[in-house]
DNA sequence: ACATATACGCTACAGTACGTCTCGTAACAG
DNA sequence: CTGTTACGAGACGTACTGTAGCGTATATGT
């Protein structure tokens, strides 16, 4: 399987989430925009909608008028195309700063229950596996979408931290996981629903843990 | 330790794990144990090894050798087989009464160390693909895999609770998902390992929530 | 012994999706 | 006009799925 971009310095834009490298400049026929655009609002409906394994390379190219091959010149498998379009969606998040570790957290913690009731929830199942599967994809999903939501909140820790309002000596990774491993579990394995009282209720737990 | 039996009380025994019934009593040639077992071991193998994806009907039975029929006649999908074959392996949990909380979760936790560990680890990420297509089939892993260990738990909050240690109006729900969720997280994206010192903390944490 | 009933192994089949390849044609730069 | 690249269309080989039919093997019941 090819890799991602012939050139990736550090993760140009065209690495994220295994996209295939056009040519630099303009030498021949231009790219046409439209159908990465097209597949990629065409997949995350079809995540929405119907669910991962539902996303096929030739339904997405039927459904967008295109030929197969335009998608695979693009993106070498659909492991990397549902990567690439989830990460388009998800982008970055707002690190909030409210001068408040509660309301830091929350806010944070929010764009879980409103992710994962888009396209994510349903794609996330399916992009877990893939990751299993190929630890390049898997280190594509950790650094464009996790590490984000993470660092977010890592600082909030450590403006908190500065402010002597939390203990010393926690293990802030760890804290990390107990705050937000519960909706990844939960979206997983729908044993219990996600709703934004249990939003509140995970931020004042962990605050719990946190008090000097 | 399989609850595999031709006699589980409620829930016939075909429809744990979703293999299919044998005729009730010796009327014609009896099936072959020898496969099942065969099987089982085949699939948690490869499990372990290779990991879910690699698992096939065609391959497990190439690997037994024994014919694809076979498989067929016992378990209607692959779905099925593996779910058949973790449930066997995971199947009940010894639920600890040692009087002391700290002591009980930790027992509890730790066995998810050990099952993340073995074949359950690998196969974790391709079930939970499944199960997010297949709602019986995540009925299944919910009931005969989660329930058990979420049951033990609970069971130590609520003798922890009737001995005064704990505070009252506690969501004991988001507790347990507090106290494993960082587990499946974790394995599930490989942002992090899971160590035994993990455990420890993660029940130190608790506590921490807990106290009165 | 014989009939009945089921399991086994084998082969064939239709279906789906994957990813590769090759063409002729279209669109751009110099 | 030439070179270069993208597009669309189709064929191809591979892999696995799940179903069906058939002859053979192995049990039970009388």
């Amino acid at each position: 399987m090819s890799k991602v971009d012939a050139k990736s310095g550090i993760g140009t834009a065209a690495a994220v989430a295994g996209r295939l490298a056009a040519p630099e400049h303009g030498l021949g026929r231009p790219r046409d925009e439209r159908i990465d655009t097209d597949v990629v609002s065409a997949v995350l409906s079809v995540l929405r909608s119907k669910g991962y394994r539902e996303v096929t390379i030739d339904g997405i190219a039927r459904k967008v008028r295109r030929a197969r091959t335009s998608l695979y010149r693009r993106w070498p498998s659909k492991r990397h195309l549902v990567a690439y379009a989830v990460v388009s969606e998800m982008g970055d998040n707002p690190a909030a700063d409210t001068g408040s570790l509660r309301k830091d957290l929350e806010a944070a913690v929010e764009t879980l229950l409103t992710a994962f009731a888009g396209p994510l929830g349903r794609a996330l199942a399916g992009l877990v596996a893939d990751m299993a599967q190929d630890s390049e994809l898997a280190e594509i999903i950790r650094n464009e979408v996790l590490a984000a939501r993470r660092k977010s909140m890592r600082d909030a820790f450590i403006r908190a931290s500065a402010r002597g309002e939390i203990k010393a000596d926690i293990n802030t990774e760890l804290i990390l996981d107990m705050l937000t491993g519960p909706f990844y579990y939960r979206v997983l394995f729908g044993h219990a629903p996600i709703t934004r009282r249990m939003t509140q209720e995970v931020v004042e737990y962990v605050l719990r843990i946190l008090a000097r």
